[in-house]
RNA sequence: GCCGAUGUAGCUCAGACGGUAGAGCAGCUGAUUCGUAAUCAGCAGGUCAGCGGUUCGAUCCCGCUCAUCGGCUCCA
């Protein structure tokens, strides 16, 4: 006879459940009214359990909040599962197989002849909503295998029978969560009851193969996202509503930066006077940086004989997604990456330990064939250009020269803006170079991220084949974080182009290569600036920084004098002397986000001066040109 | 590459059981000469993504291709 406990639920709502056969997993909060912590005063077997030891069946019950990330996940994994069962109400023959909680809301995958339309994620809303209005308790029961398998068996749900064949031997016991007749198999915590379930939204069906793997079968994954409370909920909707609106590709158009257009091919970014004018502000700025810093420009060619990359072992390892081309019936190779003509020029004379490190930057244009299906924006393309940089030092330089490309890339995302993450990745399975070199390399970045005091997370076996790797992933102004510096040391290189330097000792040594970007692709690093400050830069960026406006035509004259000043004056200015009203060239102004309008009328052609108003709707009155000229100066100076 | 959806004017989108298409904004022309987010009027604008098939006739139906969008896989 199992032993009942009482529990009290959010609301002072009282529960009964049995220990040990039938233990629900309790969330607290999930009450609109209840915006602290709350405690649920319960205990089964008088076990505390770690909650994310979730096979432990004698759960209990620690207090948890929707409010906390943990609570969020327990709701909308409990989501996901009342989903399920709409689906299979809704439609008969869907086989279920897996259906988590994710960083944004959940999801489930499933197998259905037909495809599921957005028409059919409203049917399957409402049929959420009619079990979550019924309030069914989640109920835990523990099973064996073999009481599961034939269970899942009898039922056709050949993905879950798969999933309990897959489970370790030692495991003896599997969990299944009923909902009112419902079955799942699924190790929990959920919440007590599908009445918790309040705000909620299927977003969108995709295709996600089974267990993440290609060579698997396709299944449909239904999205969704669901919060405590409906304000949660609504909150969340208008941020997504908000990255729509400073969608780069949007923005681009608008703001006419770039295009992408289908006639010149899929990846390819056409960039218009203003984008292109932006990236060069960015490469000035790259270019004054690196040599500030003791790198040396140089410049490699486009395409490098077929020889040359198989000697480097790209052939080998990256030709699918290179391009090639022939020259005088000798094969040759595009360059998806700059560091080999970097080799040759380290290798064009005998080096010494004295010339060490060389630094060696160039703003590198290279092409990489990416799957049609990966392309994204400016995100994702087929020819970009990276600030990439290759050091080569020896290895006693390491420590220093990685922590100086960690500092400098801490400069750098401070100058545009932006915050960021550090991850380590470590050596991954079919790697190459021997255990000494990667120790020494893995410890060399540690070491070095250590020493500069950054906090870092630790990604196993995610390194390059022929290193481990420091990546950056900065965060936009919407909390999205995107890949951008990277630092990778690699042995090999030096190894397969036998690089060496005189040593003080008067004997060859074998430098150490480290391979780094600071923005990454300049592509993607534009795309991230666009979204982060939704198209508005800050003004030592904007390709337009101030824009003459006449009030009426007889201002033309004195419009252009300041414009021509302010040319001189090296402000990058542009005149509206169209025959158009005052409020409608400000107000295209203002859509183009540009810093600064100047508005001349009467006042300022009489005063000879002009009426900056700025695009946060201030107007700073009537000042004189130089003046204008100075404070543009001074704030491009400081990067605001 | 895979699953699904989509492709109509520069942009956002209507539309026709198969009989070669519209609206707003943008553009152009004219009037207006105006003080900080949209002045009025007129005009022009489209191989309905491309190629092939079915049909008396296809932008619409079918097939293929290309591209885009949402995901998956990939990003050494």
């Amino acid at each position: 006879m199992a032993e009942r406990i009482q529990i009290t639920l959010p609301g002072g709502k009282k529960a009964e459940h049995a220990v040990g056969a039938v233990v629900g997993d309790i969330l607290a909060g999930g009450d609109e009214k209840r915006k602290s912590r709350f405690t649920v005063a319960a205990k089964v077997n008088g076990v505390p359990v770690d909650l994310s030891h979730r096979l432990n069946a004698d759960a209990v019950v620690e207090p948890i909040d929707a409010e906390t990330p943990e609570g969020l996940s327990i709701l909308r994994h409990s989501m996901s599962h009342v989903m399920a069962q709409a689906v299979q109400d809704s439609f008969p023959g869907v086989q279920v197989s897996i259906g988590p909680s994710i960083e944004d809301g959940f999801y489930y995958d499933f197998e259905y002849a037909e495809t599921f339309t957005p028409q059919d994620l409203e049917k399957i809303e409402e049929r959420m909503r009619q079990i979550a209005a019924a309030d069914i308790p989640f109920e835990r029961r523990e099973v064996s295998r073999e009481e599961a398998l034939s269970l899942f068996q009898k039922k056709g749900e050949n993905y879950k029978v798969e999933l309990i064949n897959d489970l370790p031997s030692e495991v003896k016991a599997v969990s299944l969560y009923a909902e009112d007749g419902y079955v799942d198999l699924c190790r929990g915590p959920h919440i007590p009851s599908t009445g918790m379930i309040r705000a909620f939204k299927l977003l969108s069906v995709a295709g996600a193969y089974w267990r993440g793997d290609e060579r698997n079968k396709m299944l449909q994954r239904i999205y969704g996202t669901g919060f405590a409370t409906q304000e949660a909920l609504d909150e969340h909707l208008r941020i997504l509503e908000e990255a729509r609106k400073r969608d780069h590709r949007r923005l681009g158009r608008e703001l006419d930066l770039f295009q992408l257009n289908d006639e010149a091919g899929a990846g390819l970014v056409i960039w218009h006077p203003k984008g292109a004018l932006l990236r060069t502000i960015i490469e000035d700025w790259e270019r004054k940086e690196h040599l500030r810093r003791g790198y040396d420009i140089v410049i490699g060619p486009q395409i490098l004989k077929a020889d040359l990359w198989k000697r480097s072992g790209h052939f080998d390892h990256y030709r699918e997604n290179m391009y090639f081309t022939e020259v005088d019936e000798q094969p040759y190779g595009i360059k998806p990456m700059n560091c080999l003509s970097h080799m040759l020029i380290y290798k064009s004379k005998i080096r010494s330990y004295r010339d060490l490190p060389l630094r060696y930057f160039e703003l590198g244009t290279v092409h990489r064939h990416e799957k049609a299906g990966v392309l994204h924006g400016l995100m994702r393309v087929r020819q970009f250009t990276q600030d990439d940089a290759h050091i080569l030092c020896t290895p006693e330089q390491l420590n220093s020269e990685i922590r100086a490309i960690a500092d400098f890339v801490g400069y750098a995302m401070g100058i545009f803006g932006f915050e960021y993450e550090v991850e380590l990745s470590t050596r991954p399975e079919n790697s190459i170079g021997s255990d000494q070199d990667w120790e020494l390399a893995t410890r060399a970045l540690e070491g070095a991220l250590k020493d500069n005091r950054m906090t870092y997370e630790v990604n196993e076996g995610d390194g390059a084949f022929y290193g481990p790797k420091i990546d950056f992933k900065l965060k936009d102004a919407l909390k999205r974080k995107w890949q951008c510096a990277t630092i990778q040391c690699d042995f090999t290189l030096p190894e397969r182009f036998d690089l060496h330097y005189v040593g003080e000792d008067g004997e060859r040594h074998r430098p150490v290569m480290l391979h780094r970007v600071i923005l990454g692709a300049i592509e993607r690093f534009v795309g991230v600036l666009i979204e982060h400050y939704a198209g508005a830069f800050p003004l030592w960026l904007s390709p337009v920084q101030a824009v003459v406006v006449t009030v009426t035509d007889k201002h033309i004259p004195w419009g252009e004098e300041v414009r021509k000043l302010l040319l001189e004056g090296g402000i990058r200015v542009e005149g509206d002397f169209r025959n158009e009203k005052l409020g409608y060239k400000i107000r295209e102004a203002q859509v183009q986000k540009t810093p600064y309008m100047l508005v001349i009328g009467d006042r300022e052609a009489a005063s000879r001066q002009v009426s900056p108003r700025r695009r946060d709707g201030r107007n700073l009155g009537s000042i004189d040109i130089g003046s204008f000229i100075g404070l543009v100066r001074e704030q491009c100076e400081g990067f605001k």
